[in-house]
DNA sequence: GATTATGTTGACTAACATACTCAGGTATCG
DNA sequence: CGATACCTGAGTATGTTAGTCAACATAATC
């Protein structure tokens, strides 16, 4: 039930650029923050741009920043753009469901679905705001 | 978060077990019932038994049945076996605890031990005869 | 006691995912 | 112009997953 780096890291990232409320800061910086390696750093912040989370200023002083206000950064969504389905099984899954040829008589589905809505619910109603402001 | 396939297979196993009430169930009994590849299943079922989820008999009219009864297996038990720990990450991890630098003050720890709570309550109340009578 | 049905053991492999590095390219500011 | 940033795509080492396969050991039955 893992997490992988990249999807950690994405979230250390955000919340140092939430910390700087509107500044850009180089990866460098963030780097510096996250203890993330620079380099893998760098593929992360320009995926978590295509996602639409961040906005980037190139050249000199540049660096990124935040394209939303933390409160509407979702965690779920975050996770499930960097890792891929929540749930713990496709056939349980809503993003992206997979058929299963036990699927009638099996008796661990509705259990997996136990589970996948209690990460989804928590995941879901946690935003980047919430991490910051301790409010969990 | 997936569950990997071993893991599935296992409880798949279990439940098939289970629902036979003390008689041996070959291998391919097993196969045929969870659609898990014989060769792969046979894996599966000797670590259950080291474990000491199962029994074996060998020779002909042998096969696999219960080590124990259903309401003492628990199904925490049995994926942290197979999959290793339940916590997101490591730091947050009760049965394999990993430090990470940026303890003190990361602000995601809070939020991956909430997660780690919420999944391993799920897992650690829930116990084989649960899954049988469908009573989740 | 030979046969046959079963579990046991260990090695092996193809495919994929993870966690990165690296070499160059491009935009912008001063 | 040149330094400072981000951008892009390729490459790579390591590990995990999901199995297969061949040969062996044991127990029941005829």
């Amino acid at each position: 039930m893992k997490v992988s780096s990249r999807g950690e890291y994405a979230l250390r990232a955000l919340i140092a650029l939430g910390l700087q409320e509107g500044n850009v800061s180089t990866i460098a910086d963030i780097s510096g923050q996250t203890l993330v390696p620079v380099a893998y750093l760098e593929q992360i912040l320009l995926q978590l741009k295509m996602l639409g989370y961040l906005k980037s200023k190139r050249g000199k002083n540049g660096g990124y920043m935040l394209a939303k206000a933390p409160d509407q950064i979702v965690i779920g969504d975050v996770i499930r753009s960097l890792e891929g389905p929540l749930a713990p099984m496709g056939c349980v899954s809503i993003t992206s469901y997979e058929a299963c040829p036990l699927e009638g008589t099996c008796l661990l589905k509705p259990f997996w679905a136990l589970i996948r809505d209690s990460i989804a619910q928590l995941l879901d109603q946690t935003t980047l705001a919430h991490l910051i402001e301790r409010k969990l």
